[in-house]
RNA sequence: GGCGGUGUAGCUCAGCGGGUUAGAGCAUACGGCUCAUAUCCGUAGUGUCCGGGGUUCAAGUCCCUGCACCGCCA
């Protein structure tokens, strides 16, 4: 390949910041950074962009209700993902925002050259809009002649606005497609795009009212519109690296990797190549098209609610183990079920037993071996060092080319049989053995070099996956030099400088334990049986109050009776077993929750006239109180 | 409703234009080693290849049909 072909730009979708991040931006964004690390590593010019998209009117909504301005709230989610990126280790070279006024700019300078052309117009739109999706549907859309959604009839409504006149390229799109056959891959989406084609294909609507939406770019030939969604939010891909003039644009974009999730096939194997081609700027190199994570989730956390937050693993089990779970566990291009057990699994086999362990027996075996701790000069290579030697010497090309068809899951394959073989290649040259016998000094060190140059092309490999263990690595085989960190370094064997100090180090991976959901369960079943239903009348029989705690003192003789005078409009006397959880002195003053119907009932010869409400924490008792203001003697409904 | 995909070992999946005893990893069992994070290496399995029918000397592999799940479109 020529020099001047080694370029990389790789972007992802720029996230729209009407929610938090979560696993699916992750991955994308990992993706992206592992491709954009490894081709780096290879001396490709490299630029990796992500971002955020944020206008229209689930912005300004939700502004709205948060009480703000969608700019600050817009800020505000930005933020999120930007301070969150360095957490991933993410090494985007710019972070790009559809409010910066760089891109309103350009999304302007856009519509102006595209309108010039003759391929925006003004059109009346009429149908049937639903206030609560605030969209027009096709009649054919609605169900029972009401929006699927939310069940209402939609208005008949007629507005007014731009379009796109997408309409016009669709030959020219179909043809392509068809004739760049990766364009869009995996294949199966590159066919449903085509499939799509086969149907007319309608011009797109890029425009709305300010009076009905107007957190938006205002369009350069009509102040009363703003750019509706993706006319805006995908020019972000080249106004980003500085179209129309920009240096970053001239030479990157010709190698536009676009990484997207399948929800957003449409608009970006659609939309995109038509306004790129209205525009007179020629296509994207690819369309990469990932799938879904389903996040498993146990009945527990269903019925409890509570989300499994894969985000959250990454501090539990460490940032690199997560990255490989997520680029090792998925094939590119299909689903994937995301479970806390699965990636135990993956840490404990691949990462803690294969890797892990080979890395802490070798540096181990070095130390112990070699003279001064230090890289020992290889010999000459035994024939049967040949298997090791040769199948390292290719491993790198298997992996770019696992890489150029988005197999991510193959290069880790291929890396990690190689590992394999390394932890073979011990067993049989059997150093210990070697150290035991004098006469076998040199073939030791020749062994014990092979086996740190084996680690070295291993954390090379590794490190656009898992940057910090590749790092950890090299430090403790002596490498520091940045140039013996690059794949040109690994094509041929014995870049390894002899004499670098070697340094054990603490396990790279230690084995971690996945505590099963049983113990969870456990809790579970400790909740006591639900009981037997009853009607609101008998509900209502039981006649609750709130009282205000008065007097309080302990019952004499007693380690957990406290007896109470209430205010709950009348004074009385109650007696509850509290005192183990309670001092008199902090209950006074307190407003609780009493059934005030109840039986009167004598403890410890007192009379208790109410029983007053409270529960088994883990902390011991708690009392049933009141998170507002309440009257004592009302009524609890 | 239209188009397309998937259904293979306990689990996750490979199996390219049909051809000898259907594969890998994990998990399981057994054996070996001791440098190492009770790790590594080796061996052993197990499968009505979703059901039914057909083409063929020969079918997970091609055709038809049924079932289940999924995706795109409407």
């Amino acid at each position: 390949m020529a020099m001047e072909d080694k370029i990389f730009y790789v972007t992802t979708p720029i996230y729209y910041v009407n929610a938090s991040p979560h696993i699916g931006h992750a991955y994308t964004t990992i993706v992206a950074d592992v491709m954009a690390r490894f081709y780096r590593l290879s001396g490709y010019r490299t630029f990796f962009m992500t971002g955020t998209d944020e206008h229209g009117d689930k912005i300004a909504e939700a502004a709205r209700k948060a009480n703000t301005t969608p700019q600050a709230y817009a800020d505000m989610v930005s933020a999120q993902f930007r301070e969150l990126w360095p957490q991933l280790a993410i090494t985007n070279d710019y972070f790009i925002r559809t409010t910066d006024e760089n891109h309103v700019k350009t999304v302007q300078l856009i519509l102006k050259k595209v309108y010039d052309a003759g391929d925006i117009y003004f059109g009346k739109y009429e149908g049937y809009y639903c206030v609560g999706c605030e969209r027009f549907y096709m009649e054919t859309e609605l169900v029972d002649g009401k929006c699927p959604d939310h069940q209402v009839e939609p208005e008949f409504r007629q507005e007014s606005n731009y379009f796109f006149r997408m309409s016009r390229y669709r030959d020219w799109l179909i043809d392509y497609i068809k004739g760049k056959p990766d364009f869009i891959r995996p294949e199966r989406y590159r066919n449903e795009v085509l499939a799509f084609l086969r149907e007319p294909l309608e011009d797109l609507c890029i425009s709305r009212p300010k009076s009905r939406l107007e957190w938006g770019i205002t369009l350069p030939f009509d102040d009363d519109y703003v750019t509706y969604v993706w006319f805006d939010a995908l020019i972000n891909y080249i106004s980003g690296i500085g179209y129309p003039d920009g240096e970053n644009f001239k030479t990157f974009w010709p190698w536009a990797e676009h990484l997207i999730a399948k929800d957003i096939v449409k608009p970006h194997g659609i939309y995109w190549p038509t306004m790129l081609k209205a525009a007179g700027i020629e296509p994207f190199r690819h369309l990469n098209v990932h799938g879904y994570w389903n996040v498993e989730q146990s009945k527990m956390s269903k019925s409890l609610g509570n989300v499994v937050r894969p985000l959250d693993l990454k501090d539990k089990y460490g940032l690199d183990a997560f990255r490989y779970f997520l680029l090792r566990d998925m094939v590119f291009g299909l689903d994937s079920t995301f479970g806390e057990e699965s990636l135990v699994a993956r840490i404990n086999s691949d990462l803690a037993n294969d890797l892990g362990n080979l890395v802490s027996r070798v540096t181990a075996m070095a130390v112990k071996y070699c003279r001064d701790g230090k890289v020992p000069r290889p010999g000459a290579p035994a024939p049967e060092d040949e298997g090791l030697i040769s199948r390292a010497e290719g491993l790198f090309q298997q992996v770019e080319a696992a890489f150029r068809e988005l197999a991510f899951h193959k290069a880790l394959i291929e890396i990690w049989g190689f590992i394999n073989l390394t932890n073979k290649y011990i067993v049989e040259r059997e150093p210990w053995n070697l150290a035991k016998d004098k006469a076998a000094g040199e073939r030791l060190e020749m062994v014990i070099y092979n086996l740190l140059e084996s680690l070295r092309v291993i954390a090379v490999l590794v490190s656009p996956f898992m940057p910090d263990a590749a790092e950890k690595i090299f430090a403790q085989v002596g490498v520091r030099d940045g140039v013996l960190k690059n794949h040109e370094s690994i094509k041929k064997w014995g870049g390894l400088p002899a004499g670098g100090t070697l340094a054990r180090a603490e396990a790279l991976f230690p084995r971690v334990e996945f505590v099963r959901e049983e113990k969870v369960e456990e809790k579970k079943e400790a909740m006591a049986p639900v009981k037997p239903e009853i009607g609101y009348e008998e509900f209502q029989k039981v006649d609750l109050r709130v009282a205000k705690v008065v007097e309080a003192e302990r019952v004499p003789k007693s380690t957990k009776l406290i007896k109470m005078k209430i205010d709950m409009g009348e004074e009385r006397t109650i007696v509850a077993g509290v005192g183990a959880d309670y001092k008199p002195e902090d209950l006074v003053g307190k407003l609780i929750a009493v059934v005030a119907n109840l039986k009167p009932a004598k403890l410890m010869g007192i009379e208790s006239r109410g029983m007053l409400l409270a529960t088994d924490a883990e902390s011991g008792l708690t009392l049933l109180t009141f998170d507002g203001k309440a009257r004592p003697g009302a009524q609890i409904r």
